[in-house]
DNA sequence: AAACTAGTCAACCGCTAGTCA
DNA sequence: GTGACTAGCGGTTGACTAGTT
């Protein structure tokens, strides 16, 4: 297929900045006419622009609702968070942060953040330190090897140096989702294993806050969760949004529909579905004992964690178990904890 | 004051995916 | 099934500005 050239230089079309005028002629147009249709646009609007440019000018610079200045700490929190999660996804990434385009985004990325982590040793493609070629968190997958709380002003946060324990920045996060959800449920002594002594957990109140999501899993992705306990990728559920606790029915196409609480720990993490894949409960015609699991709760990079620094740790695994049969059976009200920021400071202090 | 350098960011380019006839 | 068209994405460029020599 040969694809049309979006601007004929022969038409005589403007390239370059745009002038106020043109500006006007643009949104004058779009707001009597609305969005859309962008190759007959600027010959209707009496532009000599070609439409991509139009709707670039628009979508970048035009549009209402466009947030124009500085980026704040926590916008900037959020957009190392993003990255980490989508990697240069920027369009991902300007969805997380209203008011702000991916082409915004990117360029502050390039210009600041890029350059600040760098200097505090961080890789900005891979979120990893520098420095740390021996690592054995190196051999994790990319996007988890970030605290997704961090801020630049944690970046030099001496005391979580000090307080690391061996364990990448991911298993902060990990940790931070198993407290966020499972609160002081977990026994103590389990997560000190994990953590050391003195965890974090030891004096948590609870307090609820309960929204619903609703989401769609294959059915295969249902029947795969029957072996709850094998760490094994194909055991995932791919696509699924953090939510707890559970409840769930099939539809006609046999998906099932999940409608489900959501959990957070944190404010750069709030609505934010990728951080939590929380379990879900298939009836497919399996064993009770074997609609819980895992694959159920946690996404890739929660499996791969777990296979990395927890699976090994049968008592906590066996936490996790009871917590997830507990929840399976409404045994005890999911109480989320994303209020106690300090929890979470805690725990992630615990892994720097 | 002029020349040079580095930083910033709007705009462009090339490409892909989705839609429709 | 195929090709034309559209919208959108990520990478790159280049104009502009501020700072330095």
């Amino acid at each position: 297929m040969v694809r049309t050239p979006c601007c004929k230089a022969e038409l005589g079309l403007k390239k370059g900045a745009w002038t106020p005028e043109e500006d006007q002629k643009l949104l004058s147009y779009l707001n009597r006419h609305g969005e859309g249709g962008w190759r007959t646009l600027p010959e209707k609007a009496g532009l000599k622009r070609c439409g991509k440019s139009c709707r670039l000018r628009w979508a970048n610079y035009l549009r209402p609702d466009i947030k124009r200045g500085e980026f704040t700490e926590d916008e900037e929190r959020s957009i190392i968070s993003l990255h980490a999660l989508h990697g240069n996804k920027w369009s991902a990434i300007a969805r997380g942060l209203p008011g702000r385009t991916d082409n915004e985004i990117k360029n502050y990325w390039n210009t600041h953040i890029k350059k600040r982590l760098i200097k505090k040793g961080i890789d900005p493609v891979t979120h990893k330190g520098i420095t740390s070629g021996t690592d054995k968190s190196e051999n994790l997958p990319e996007k988890q090897n970030v605290n997704l709380t961090t801020s630049d002003h944690d970046l030099d946060n001496d005391k979580a140096k000090k307080n690391n324990k061996n364990f990448g920045l991911s298993s902060a996060s990990f940790l931070n989702k198993v407290a966020n959800r499972f609160g002081k449920r977990i026994n103590q002594s389990v997560l000190s294993e994990i953590i050391g002594s003195g965890g974090p957990l030891a004096s948590t109140s609870h307090t609820t806050n309960t929204t619903t999501t609703s989401v769609s899993v294959d059915s295969e992705s249902i029947k795969s969760t029957s072996s709850s306990f094998a760490p094994t990728s194909n055991l995932l559920c791919h696509g699924t949004v953090a939510t707890t606790p559970v409840s769930s029915n099939f539809d006609v196409d046999g998906n099932v529909n999940l409608t489900c609480s959501s959990s957070t720990f944190s404010d750069s993490s709030v609505n934010n579905p990728l951080m939590y894949c929380d379990n879900f409960v298939g009836n497919n015609n399996v064993d009770d004992e074997d609609t819980i699991g895992f694959s159920t709760f946690l996404n890739d990079e929660d499996f791969m964690m777990l296979e990395e620094s927890c699976v090994e740790n049968t008592a906590f695994m066996k936490e996790l178990t009871r917590f997830l049969h507990e929840d399976e059976n409404d045994v005890v009200d999911v109480t989320p904890v994303y209020e106690r920021q300090d929890l979470f400071d805690e725990i992630d202090n615990y892994f720097g």
